[in-house]
DNA sequence: ATATATACATAATTTTCTTATGCATATGTA
DNA sequence: TACATATGCATAAGAAAATTATGTATATAT
């Protein structure tokens, strides 16, 4: 179940990031492709998923649309148009942690 | 003064690996390190670095060893064999969530 | 009948930061 | 001389963002 792989602080982009890729999404729907993406390699759990999402919505970067599927309740979240700067920036944000990262991991990143 | 950039949970490893390029190194030096090869891009706080190095100690990652320079007390820090191992565990995660996150940020990243 | 999958949620705790503060020495400058 | 800045360590209070542990409920497969 355990993760120790989720950096803290970009679960937020990846949500951002799946919401903008497909139009709207469910809780337990992110969970899945998160696992599916990555091949198992990530595993949100759902402890930071909702809370995640419900201050994503109460910042107003998302919307949310109750829907009764098979009678099992699911949230469908969408970007709104401040959520979508807000997946711009947090991935602009994102790549140049990473491209800051591989300066160190590099085997030569002596610029003495 | 403040980051915002800093992922949590990959300082250890950005302390790991300049102790191992360089032999030894003691905080303040790490801070200055850090700032340069980023050029400015991670500042690495005081009471964030000195915590996570007593932690490494405690964790028999680090051997320390005192030192008076005019005047001034510094606290070198090298890895001991223990902290080598930890240090390849530690790059080897990160370059593997480096990977992770960019199939999410490349622009298709469906598996469906 | 029981386990597993689907679907949400929250509380307690832990980890890992930031911010603020403190102590002390050395050096450059107004 | 006084004051700011740089060097060098440290810790405490608080915030952020996870994990872990629960809880509720329905559907489906064994």
């Amino acid at each position: 179940m355990s993760n120790s792989k989720l950096y803290k602080g970009s679960l937020i982009t990846i949500i951002l990031k799946l919401l903008d890729e497909s139009d709207k999404m469910y809780g337990y729907e992110i969970t899945q492709k998160v696992k599916k993406i990555t091949q198992g390699e990530l595993n949100i759990t759902e402890g930071a998923l909702y809370p995640a999402l419900h201050k994503l919505e109460a910042q107003g970067f998302l919307d949310v649309e109750i829907a009764k599927v098979e009678n099992r309740t699911r949230k469908y979240y969408k970007l709104t148009e401040k959520g979508n700067k807000e997946t711009s920036n947090k991935l602009s944000e994102l790549e140049e942690y990473i491209k800051t990262m591989q300066t160190f991991i590099s085997p030569k990143f002596s610029l003495e």
